[in-house]
DNA sequence: GTCTATATCCAGATAGAC
DNA sequence: GTCTATCTGGATATAGAC
């Protein structure tokens, strides 16, 4: 491979992917190198070890996902009139931003990728299992507690602890992503529960 | 060690315990052989190779499981009688329920282990990501769908779709569950959850 | 910064005594 | 059936030329 300067770079983009597929210990320097279209010494210019070069790679990753979810969190922040949008969906939209959510979800690679990382190593790395619960629980059951505060209090949404609520809305979404992950043939059917369950979440629960 | 008779079954036992703390390639013959109480060697008078050992270790793991679910299976059917027990349940059996539910499979060791193990290694072998699915999301769902129809024919539950109450009240339950393995702590506060949940699932849909 | 050649290490596996 | 001693292969890591 003739000189070049992103291969620092190249190396964590296909450590990742070969990490996330077949974990740490079966992927060999020789296997990402070749990826990388170079051979495994020239890792060695770049990190210090293949140890090195998995924290590292963790360490992007982990500062990528917080970046995007600043992100987020700013436009939601910053723009109060999302509140109103809110309040009067449909519930068509609502599926469709279900389904929009498993579909960024499931198949957008790095994303993908990083949440298979994730699910492999948690017994491994308690970062890895902390960062899981913040993104795929926490966070997501959080944001849907806001927002039935707000459908409560704009009466759309019968009274109800907007906690247990979100908790109860997200978990099928949350559950069906597993699943989904295990075997993406049950996308297909995923999506068509996630459209029956908030449908008969809104007949009990909208007024 | 002196000369006997069970070393296989200590094999195999120590070698689940080992596989499903730290995955199959961070583990050595040796620190299994150690656990046992013996050399390395040794292992290989009852097994071809460390790749035998774990295939064999799963086949007990996966007979265990389907003999356990065959007994369970065999109690239901056989006692239609349990059917009225359930249409009377109170509020309290229902949380009593759930909360045994959950310090039976987080609790239960060779359970545990058996699915950090299966979690660890679903997306090298597919047919642990089955199995898992089918222990952890088909089967409850599929127990609660026939107690929920039971519940609705007897007027106890508002009519429903049984197949998506069943989703939406064990999904919150499984998706627990995978926080306990991933942190241990929260299992209160699970609890905790899972009272309120029944408690406002209660609300919404008893008659 | 990348290569080839090579050193080092260690885990899986075998041989043969007991 | 278990041990000690040993072989073997493969992966990480280094040395030194270009």
């Amino acid at each position: 491979m003739p000189r070049q300067e992103n291969t620092r770079e190249l190396f964590l983009i296909e450590a990742l992917a070969l990490f996330a597929e077949r974990g740490y210990d079966k992927v060999t320097l020789t296997d990402i190198a070749k990826k990388v279209g170079c051979t495994a010494s020239a890792l060695y210019k770049h990190f210090k070890s293949k140890e090195e070069l998995y924290e590292e790679m963790l360490k992007e990753s982990i500062s990528g996902y917080q970046k995007s979810m600043r992100e987020i969190h700013a436009d939601f922040a910053n723009h109060p009139e999302l509140k109103e949008k809110f309040v009067n969906t449909s519930e068509e939209d609502q599926i469709k931003m279900i389904h929009n959510l498993m579909s960024v979800t499931l198949h957008t690679e790095t994303v993908a990728r990083f949440r298979k990382l994730m699910i492999v190593e948690q017994f491994n790395r308690r970062e890895l299992a902390e960062l899981y619960d913040k993104r795929y629980i926490e966070y997501p059951i959080a944001q849907h507690e806001a927002l039935f505060k707000v459908l409560i209090e704009a009466g759309k949404v019968k009274p109800a602890d907007p906690r247990m609520l979100a908790i109860e809305y997200v978990s099928p979404v949350i559950m069906l992503i597993t699943v989904c992950d295990r075997n993406p043939d049950f996308e297909e059917k995923a999506l068509e529960i996630l459209s029956a369950h908030v449908h008969q979440f809104n007949e009990f629960h909208r007024t």
